[in-house]
RNA sequence: GGGGUGGUAGUUAAGUCGGUUAUAACGCCGGCCUGUCACGCCGGAGGCCGCGGGUUCGAGUCCCGUCCACCCCGCCA
């Protein structure tokens, strides 16, 4: 047959269903597997769309199945036959009522043998996945995932246009400013020795965009961080970025909700919550001990500093002694799936240094109506057991642990044991989304060299209410205007309302001692342009590439981008980064280290 | 920057106390087979055991170094 083109293609490879049996059908696609009888072969053809079996029949074209028997896994035909019913169908696929009875073939070109199956189910490693990312992105499963990233940029898109955000992009390359992440550097050639930064966001830019009149801006903006990349972290990422002027707090949250809300509806998923609910900073770390809880489960956090103080447990009563915190969480009703052995592995896992470390773990059982059973129970009274009980309102068969430690300590390594609980216990059910909008965000934090630094960035704008605390001693007590959206866990985004008035930017430049010559030589473009008419105006950032694992259930950033990195920062398929000839570097007027490693 | 796990056939893994020809599954190659769909059956090929050094009569195995991948802490969203 003469060489086709996508004109006189029929279907995809998942267009044909019983209506069409009788019809002629030209596909193409991918041999995705073929099963050889002798007098009959059997090939499965493959596109993005799905996967549409062939038969080639000796009785019916000898000469064909012989062609047909030299073809081998992924190689790229285009098929012509008639579309027939299966003798019996195969409920696996969707084409699975029918078949074409091949009249003919064309080969597009040949594969060689893949390095890996191009299936699913591969156990391939990450390593082998990444060089042959071109054929790991031919999986279905890949496939799907990268399908809906598109989708949600696409409903993102629609969405924030009807509610008349416009798209505007902002450069990649701009001016380095030191401070929050790390920058990848371009060095000039026009403008020799000099730099500009890859942008880590584009948040001065929104914000400029504003004073320009864009009153509500929008763009998927990819960023880029020069910190070591993690499981849910990589060098390059995108943002659902978004800006509002005129608008306070309360106008983002409401609009990014509606976004959340319409995306969801588009993607035939649903929130636990009809309304986002939401928890100030300090209820999430009294309650969660993390300023991102996961709310598809319950086992709260309960702060027993007061129990602990005349408990008779004399750990506890002299970890409070020593302004440490004590954090109790109960299980209800499932005292009896904990063993021995289990309990001590919990006490050994709250002791890893990655969770805590913590110095130990206090379990107590409840057995009959307020009588505790556990190493420590014999140094508490009938009647402090009871009270205990009462206090939390624990019954027969509850199960509290308890840990005493420094509060950060407290915090992390009870945040961890509330998880592997839910996760013990089976108590996060399949397509489950609970959304959480955390507020009331400190305003700023200290960095290990004891400096004030923002918690959020600079122009953050700090609580109304707590604006004359900026430059006294409760500094530390200053909560912001910022919000973070959570979901199953996770900080999909966050954003703030920004400053616009000079006067509380120039507080807040001294509250962290950024003086007026380094804030101009920093931001003096910002403060100038705050100078000829600023709405008051607020924003929001959310990370696409962690929507997209939420929605898709996917544990790994890697599978939710076309051409990740791998965790050294390396593109295992290109060899990116590759040291640059002497004449590049002369043009640039640098000069490099020489590289550690070959290249 | 720190800690951890791993690297053996194309892929994924096993390999005991240091000992003869390094094993399995899948894949690949050849053969048989007309209703399979992870087809089946028979046969076969395929190895710098990451790399470099050391210990030893002898190293996939023990030691040192190094590179790569992954996970975590710091950092960061």
């Amino acid at each position: 047959m003469e060489k086709p083109t996508l004109r006189q293609r029929t279907h995809d490879c998942n267009g044909l269903r019983e209506e069409h049996i009788g019809e002629g059908a030209l596909l193409m696609g991918w041999v995705a597997g073929i099963r050889d009888w002798g007098g009959a072969l059997f090939l499965d053809l493959r596109d993005r769309y799905g996967i549409t079996q062939v038969v080639f029949d000796a009785s019916r074209d000898k000469e064909l199945l012989d062609r047909v028997s030299s073809l081998r896994s992924e190689d790229v035909v285009a098929v012509t036959g008639a579309v027939s019913k299966r003798l019996k169908a195969n409920d696996k696929i969707d084409t699975g009522a029918v078949e074409v009875l091949a009249e003919d073939l064309y080969v597009f070109s040949r594969s060689e043998v893949p390095p890996f199956p191009v299936r699913d189910e591969t156990n391939a490693g990450t390593e082998i996945r990444l060089k042959y990312r071109y054929l790991d992105l031919r999986r279905p499963v890949m496939q799907r995932t990268l399908v809906t990233r598109g989708k949600i940029a696409h409903f993102v898109r629609n969405i924030l246009f009807d509610e008349s955000f416009l798209e505007i992009e902002t450069p990649f390359m701009v001016k380095y400013t030191p401070g929050g992440a790390r920058n990848f550097m371009v060095p000039s050639r026009l403008q020799p020795g000099m730099v500009y930064a890859l942008a880590e966001s584009p948040q001065i830019y929104k914000q400029l965009l504003m004073v320009g009149g864009y009153d509500r801006y929008y763009q998927l903006a990819k960023c880029f961080r020069d910190e070591d990349p993690r499981l849910d972290r990589q060098l390059e990422f995108t943002q659902i970025d978004l800006e509002m002027s005129f608008a306070d707090d309360e106008d983002v949250m409401d609009t990014v909700e509606r976004l959340f809300v319409r995306l969801w509806q588009n993607l035939g998923l649903s929130f636990t919550e009809a309304t986002f609910p939401r928890l100030t900073w300090q209820e999430a770390m009294d309650r969660y001990g993390t300023d991102k809880p996961d709310m598809r489960f319950g086992l709260p956090h309960v702060i027993l500093d007061d129990f602990a103080r005349g408990s008779g447990i004399g750990i506890l009563e002299d970890a409070v002694a020593q302004g440490r915190m004590v954090k109790g969480l109960v299980v209800p009703g499932r005292a009896a799936e904990f063993s021995r052995k289990i309990l001590d592995e919990l006490t050994a896992t709250v002791r890893r240094e990655e969770v805590g470390p913590a110095k130990g773990l206090i379990w107590l059982k409840v057995e009959g109506s307020g009588e505790l059973k556990g190493p420590v129970a014999k140094l508490m009274s009938p009647e402090i057991q009871t009270a205990l009980c009462d206090r939390l309102g624990m019954h027969d068969g509850d199960l509290l642990f308890i840990i005493a430690d420094e509060p950060k300590i407290t915090h992390k390594a009870m945040d961890f044991l509330r998880r592997d609980l839910a996760a013990r216990l089976g108590l996060i059910g399949a397509g489950m989304f609970a959304p959480l909008w955390v507020v009331n965000f400190p305003m700023f934090e200290r960095s290990e060299e004891g400096q004030w630094v923002s918690s959020h960035h600079p122009f953050t704008h700090p609580s109304p209410a707590d604006l004359p605390l900026l430059n006294t001693p409760r500094q530390g007590e200053v909560k912001s205007l910022a919000y973070d959206l959570v979901i199953n866990g996770n900080e999909v985004g966050g954003g703030s309302v920004r400053i616009h008035d000079p006067a509380i930017q120039a507080q807040v430049f001294t509250a962290l001692g950024i003086g007026d010559e380094e804030a101009e030589r920093l931001f003096g473009f910002l403060l100038e342009a705050f100078r000829y008419g600023v709405p008051p105006h607020a924003g929001f950032a959310a990370g696409l590439d962690r929507l997209v694992m939420i929605v898709t259930g996917t544990d790994s950033l890697r599978d939710v981008i076309a051409f990740p990195k791998t965790v050294s920062g390396t593109d295992a398929m290109t060899g990116a980064p590759t040291a640059p000839g002497a004449p590049q570097l002369k043009e640039l007027g640098i000069s490099l280290a020489p590289p550690q490693r070959s290249v």
